[in-house]
DNA sequence: GTCTATACACCGATAGAC
DNA sequence: GTCTATCGGTGTATAGAC
């Protein structure tokens, strides 16, 4: 059942063309740079050249045109985070993905828009836990290969990694940087030590 | 200067009053329950009983009224935090500031907000380098009382605490427990070491 | 597939009476 | 101080022509 409140019987547009990966394309660039206020039907038709009424061929409503948004940013991370903990050094490309290649505004965006959007929410759920697994078993693997150097269990490693990657990806954004060059310091030793 | 792109002169209401508390009381709830698509003069209005245009009474903008309200709540937190730090066993007191008495989804909705407004941008800003001043004055006078416990730097620790306390305040909310038993008790055996 | 045109709701903010 | 009334703008979503 895709039609949920929906007019009854609307034609829709393909999933996946070239036009509907625009559209999320340029409703993504809007949600980073001017907030989900700001993410409407209107501005994302503006932005591709398109007329408003487009949106509605491609997507039912604009929550849905959200969650597709939100999953198909989710599974590319997914991908990418599989193929790096299949990698030479899993564990420092894994922190780098973490703390670079998110953008802290993007984040917190679909963090407010899940707070009321209960599909968003069960996309965003689904994201943290299988992330986390991907985390848990390279993570867990270094330390079976370098015994004794974490007295951690390897799901706490992934949560801090995760957590402070948040963090101070968000503050550096904000422009703050206090303790963030002696905590930059910790990881790569820490790191060092376990994947030298 | 408190008049900024706003007609001429307009009567303004007293900062501080009863009323004016119970606009950002309303408000409050309103972003914290329905997110901030939903935090209208109007609907602030309905919920306190009182008609719409004296929002604009007490407020220049809505802008106005979203930085009063993170404005007095950050107040409020860094009394708190300043309180507790001068309390028997401050860290276990800190962390559990960070993680029980904030609630994830008002932060994540400052957090969108601040992306674009400037002024609560700046507030935000402000109470992050504050709070970690606090934080990190605490934790330095624990490792001093207890020398040899940690070798990690405190402002590294109060980094970690409070993005570790969101993260899992955030995930707890959202239904998602996987490491949190493991990190909570890594966490307990930490303070247990520094503040047994 | 893509468009014009539009219904209808709600928003921020103001004028000005009481 | 608090109100009624209202302006101008913008939002989602739809009808239906081409």
């Amino acid at each position: 059942m895709t039609d949920k409140k929906v007019g009854p019987n609307r034609r829709m547009g393909p999933v996946g063309s070239e036009i509907w990966h625009a559209m999320l394309d340029g409703a993504e660039d809007i949600l980073r740079e001017e907030g989900h206020a700001a993410l409407t039907s209107r501005r994302i038709a503006e932005r591709i050249g398109v007329k408003q009424r487009l949106v509605y061929y491609y997507f039912h409503t604009m929550d849905d045109l959200i969650v597709a948004m939100f999953r198909r940013s989710s599974e590319r991370d997914l991908q990418r985070l599989k193929e790096v903990s299949r990698s030479e050094r899993p564990l420092r490309q894994l922190w780098e993905i973490c703390f670079d290649s998110h953008d802290a505004r993007l984040i917190s965006e679909y963090m407010a828009l899940a707070n009321r959007l209960p599909d968003l929410r069960a996309e965003v759920i689904r994201f943290i836990e299988e992330s986390r697994a991907i985390q848990v078993r390279a993570i867990a693997e270094a330390i079976e290969r370098h015994p004794g150097k974490s007295r951690l269990p390897a799901v706490t490693l992934a949560l801090m990694a995760t957590s402070m990657g948040l963090s101070l990806n968000r503050e550096e954004q904000l422009g703050v940087r206090s303790g963030h060059a002696e905590t930059f310091a910790v990881l790569n030793a820490f790191l060092e030590e376990l994947e030298g």
